[in-house]
DNA sequence: GAGTGGTCTAGACCACTGC
DNA sequence: CAGTGGTCTAGACCACTCG
């Protein structure tokens, strides 16, 4: 095709329009996490361009994590729902730099109302429903972390602590196949706080001991806020490890 | 050219030669910070290699913030001697999100013996001579990190107190210039702390508040570790950002 | 206008996977 | 062996910067 992009406003590359494409397709749920998409030549065919453009806009989906190329096999939706990918978003390590297995331990799952951080980082007025889930994670045995998760009701309503216990895998994991809400980004503000009366007593911690409070916000396809959570890590024995580059 | 890697044992790419070929030359200081590096075409006749090779290979150093491009001008070697890189690795931000201007306050600069976690992972005998520096990071005026830098003497010998305080700019771009050291890539590791007594004495906080301690290794071209640093943060007002993807 | 990076194409061939 | 992604090439043309 040679009569390209002409009255595009503000010039945007033709790879960069198919990847607009692709990313509707993922977002509308066409191709859904975990499945193969179309084969680069295919791709090609159907927006009408050249393989190498297909190819430089998936290679940039692939970057951004949302796509997954697998040599003589095809290109997938990434997924939560893979061993690779399931402890994508966690970054604490234990003092060796080991990375361990987990367990999770439910406390509690309730129906709640928007308010304070919550409500204004998920762009939810106060008072609208939410449903909060209080969870401590262990480490060998070991608590070490106490999350709070809030997250809209108006998609998440059928969540309870049953659902819950009864999933093995990840939450986000668990809301790809049940909310059918893929979250790909999220961003992250640390503290260091001292722990709460309640916080400690989950952690088995003194009162008064020093945490790491973490406050995330993540995000799906269309860039909007689905979740947000409040988690306290006890770093005796474990550190939050990230790269500068 | 058509006689490539053919006796390669594990098969690697063309761009993947010519990338190393580059990071060489970026290493044995052919071509320094903040200068331009040859053309596309002019590296694609030097390598004998079509110009779309060389592309992929700068691409993916463009990337890891080795190499900076700039379109109708060239390609640049990265620096931390420039305002858009000067703060490249501090993830601070004041609370309300804004990213402030901050001072620095030498405390003191003096040699010392390598020695616990700073000898090993700069991969130092103990007893080896280091440089150590201690400083207090001020945004809008208030104390908020203190740092504790320790450097090889072997490279770092000539550093001392005038040295820094004679410098405008962010301590890798004094590395950069002073040193000709220019540290790439850093992992940090977060935890939370109690001040001890002086620290908390230079940054103004009660004894046995919570700080963030963040302990970072920075590395060269070829992978080595050059600089340790341990820094206490005051999280009352300000927070570490990362993103997740 | 000359020079540089940025995009796009068409086609050849290589490496890997699975039937 | 067919199908997929991965590499490499050669050449055309576009967008941007600067003298």
């Amino acid at each position: 095709m040679n009569e390209k992009a002409a009255s595009i406003p503000s010039y945007q590359p033709l790879y960069g329009q198919i990847k607009s494409l692709l990313v509707s397709s993922l977002a509308n749920g066409e191709w859904k996490p975990g499945q193969m998409i179309p084969s680069e030549s295919e791709l090609a065919s159907r927006f009408g361009v050249s393989q190498g453009t297909v190819r430089k806009a998936i290679d940039e989906l692939a970057t951004d994590n949302l796509l997954m190329r697998r040599q003589g096999r095809g290109t997938f939706v990434a997924t939560h729902a893979e061993d690779r990918n399931s402890t994508r978003f966690l970054r604490l390590r234990a003092a060796d730099g080991s990375v361990e297995t987990h367990e999770s331990r439910l406390i509690s799952c309730r129906r709640d109302t928007a308010s304070g951080r919550a409500a204004v980082m998920l762009n939810l007025a106060e008072g609208e429903p939410v449903v909060e889930v209080r969870r401590v994670l262990s480490f060998s045995g070991r608590p070490v972390t106490h999350d709070r998760i809030v997250l809209p009701a108006s998609v998440f309503g059928a969540l309870d602590a049953s659902v819950i216990e009864a999933w093995e895998g990840s939450m986000y994991s668990l809301f790809e196949t049940r909310f059918g809400v893929r979250l790909i980004r999220a961003e992250e503000h640390l503290t260091a706080v001292v722990a709460q009366a309640d916080v400690a007593a989950d952690l088995g911690v003194d009162e008064r001991s020093p945490l790491l409070a973490v406050e995330r916000v993540a995000y799906t396809y269309d860039d909007l806020p689905m979740e947000w959570r409040l988690g306290h890590y006890d770093t005796a024995s474990h550190y939050y490890a990230t790269t500068l580059d």
